[in-house]
RNA sequence: GGAGAGUUGGCUGAGUGGUCUAAGGCGCACGACUGGAAAUCGUGUGUGGGCUAAUACCCCACCUAGGGUUCAAAUCCCUAACUCUCCGCCA
C-alpha cells in the first residue's frame, strides 16, 4: 500500500509510476474522496469535542444537583448528527481503502522500462549449458521412465497439475529441501517452519489479497487460505509490530509447500514439474531498515545463486522491467536455470525488494531509539529456490545417455550416498 | 465438539456508568547527586488520524475485534476471535 499523503502531495508521481507498469490509474475520484473525507472529519471532530465538553458539564451539574435535562436533549441531537457523519466517513474510508489496496507498488528508479519479459535486462550468467551428444529428454520423460515421477496417478487421485514422487525421486526432492535449508541457515538465515494456511489479514498484509483472490485456494469450511509462498506467513510474523532497530535486518529461510490455483495459466507448461498447483519451495524473507534493503536484495539474490552454483546448474540473473514485476515488488531479480527441454533459461527464483509497500500494509515498523517515532520497515523475499523446478533442472542437466541421472555431488550426503538414479 | 475462566499501555496490574486526562509498580529516556557507578530523587514516556513548516501546540479516536444501549462506556448488552483449565475426540 502506498502512503496516502504522498499521493495527495504528488498524484502525478503515482500516475507516472503506473504508466511505467503499463497499468494506468485514474486518481480524480480518489483525490475528491480524500478531500471530502477531511472535510467530514473536521465537522465530526468538532461535534465530538463539543459532546465531550458538555458531558463533563453534565457530570458536574449532576453532582451539584442541577437540572441537566435540557443539555441532555440537545446532546442527543448532536449525537445523532455525529452518527450520520461517522457513517458517511466510514463509507468514504471503505472506498478509499478498497482502491488503495489494489494499487501496485511503485517501481524503483533503476527498474528498466518495458511491458513484459522481453524488456527484462540480463545481469550475468553462470555456467555453460551442457552440449549433449544425443537428443536430451525432457524431465517428465526422464522421471516417468525412471519411475520416480508419476503424473498419471496424481491425476487419478487428485487432478491435473499434481505429481507423485516415488522412490529416489521423493528422496531427491527431500534432499534438495534439506540442502537448501542447511546452506541458507549456515549463512545467517534463521530457519522457520510456518503454517501452510493463513487468515485473510495476512494475505492482505503481503499483497496477495484483495486483488488476486482467484489465484488462491481456500480451505473450506474455514476462511483460511492455502499459502502460495512461505513469504506470506513468514513476513506476517512481524505484522503490527514495532521492532528494535538493533534487531534488523531480520533474515529467515523457510521451507513450505506452496499452493497456487494458477488461474489464467491454462495450457501453459502443462507437462512436467514446472507449473503445479502444489510445489515445494525454500523461501528467504528479510525485514530491514530502509537504508539496508538495497544491499540486502543484492545479497539475497547472490544467496539464491549460491545454491544453484553448488549444484552446478547453469543459470542467469535478469532484472525485471516495470511491466513484468509482481504487485508488491519495487524491484525484482529473477534467476533462471538452464532447461535443456525448453532450450532456454526458465525462472527458478524471484528475489524482490518490496520497499515499504508490504510493511505499510502489514504495519511492520521499527525504531532505533526509544524516543524516535516508529518508522516503516522494508521487506524482501526471494526463492532460495523452487524445489520442484530444481528437480526438473537436475533430471535434465544431469541426464545420461542410458536414461539414468547422476546425482550432483553436494546432494549425495543427503541421499544416503546414492550417486545415480537408475541402472 | 461440550463446560468454565480470561484478554487493560513495552511488561505487570487496579479499575462494575461521569472526579479515567487509565491508579500503583517495573522497564525505558532525560536530568540531579557522584571521581565514576549503584542506590536515591525529579521529570517524561504509546499508536493512528486531523490541523500544521513542524516528529511544536491543539483536537479526534484507540482498554482483543465488530455491533448495540446511553447525554456520557475500559465499565452494561450482543456477536466473533484468541488464550488458559477440564471433558470428549484425535496423529
Amino acid at each position: 500500500m502506498l502512503d496516502i499523503r504522498r499521493i495527495r502531495q504528488n498524484p502525478q508521481e503515482l500516475i507516472d509510476a503506473m504508466a511505467r507498469r503499463h497499468k494506468p490509474v485514474a486518481l480524480a475520484d480518489f483525490l475528491a474522496q480524500d478531500e471530502k473525507r477531511r472535510e467530514l472529519l473536521l465537522q465530526v471532530e468538532q461535534l465530538k469535542n463539543q459532546r465531550n465538553e458538555e458531558s463533563k458539564r453534565i457530570a458536574a451539574m449532576k453532582r451539584a444537583g442541577e437540572d441537566t435535562q435540557p443539555i441532555m436533549d440537545a446532546m442527543r441531537e448532536v449525537g445523532e448528527r455525529i452518527a450520520e457523519l461517522d457513517a458517511d466517513i466510514a463509507a468514504v474510508d471503505e472506498q478509499m481503502e478498497a482502491f488503495l489496496l489494489t494499487v501496485p507498488n511503485i517501481p524503483l528508479p533503476e527498474v528498466p522500462e518495458g511491458e513484459d519479459e522481453r524488456s527484462n535486462v540480463e545481469q550475468r550468467r553462470w555456467g555453460d549449458p551442457r552440449a549433449f551428444a544425443w537428443e536430451p529428454k525432457p524431465h517428465w520423460d526422464i522421471g516417468t521412465d525412471l519411475g520416480v515421477l508419476d503424473f498419471e496417478t496424481a491425476a487419478k487421485v487428485t487432478g491435473a497439475r499434481f505429481t507423485f514422487y516415488r522412490g529416489l525421486g521423493a528422496r531427491l526432492e527431500r534432499a534438495i529441501i534439506n540442502f537448501f535449508m542447511d546452506t541458507h541457515a549456515s549463512r545467517g538465515y534463521t530457519e522457520v517452519l510456518p503454517p501452510y494456511m493463513v487468515n485473510r489479514a495476512a494475505m492482505i498484509g503481503t499483497g496477495q489479497l484483495p486483488k488476486f483472490e482467484e489465484d488462491m485456494f481456500r480451505a473450506a469450511p474455514t476462511d483460511y487460505y492455502l499459502i502460495p509462498t512461505a513469504e506470506v506467513p513468514v513476513t506476517n510474523m512481524y505484522r503490527d509490530m514495532i521492532l528494535e532497530g538493533g534487531e534488523l535486518p531480520i533474515r529467515h529461510c523457510a521451507y513450505s509447500a506452496c499452493f497456487r490455483a494458477e488461474a489464467g495459466s491454462a495450457g501453459r507448461d502443462t507437462r512436467g514439474l514446472i507449473r503445479q498447483h502444489q510445489f515445494n519451495k525454500v523461501e528467504m524473507v528479510k525485514i530491514t531498515k530502509p537504508e539496508q534493503s538495497a544491499d540486502e536484495l543484492e545479497a539475497m539474490t547472490r544467496d539464491a545463486e549460491h545454491v544453484l552454483q553448488l549444484l552446478g546448474l547453469p543459470h542467469r540473473v535478469v532484472l525485471l522491467c516495470a511491466g513484468d514485476m509482481g504487485f508488491s515488488a519495487g524491484k525484482t531479480y529473477d534467476i533462471e536455470v538452464w532447461m535443456p527441454s525448453y532450450g532456454r533459461y526458465v525462472e527458478i527464483s524471484s528475489c524482490s525488494n518490496c520497499w515499504d509497500f508490504q510493511a505499510r500494509r502489514a504495519a511492520i515498523r521499527y525504531r532505533d531509539n526509544a524516543k524516535d517515532k516508529a518508522q516503516i520497515a522494508h521487506t524482501l523475499n526471494g526463492s532460495g529456490v523452487a524445489v520442484g523446478r530444481t528437480v526438473a533442472a537436475i533430471l535434465e542437466n544431469y541426464q545420461n545417455e542410458d536414461g539414468s541421472v547422476t546425482v550432483p555431488e553436494v546432494l549425495r550426503p543427503y541421499m544416503g550416498g546414492v550417486e545415480r538414479i537408475g541402472r
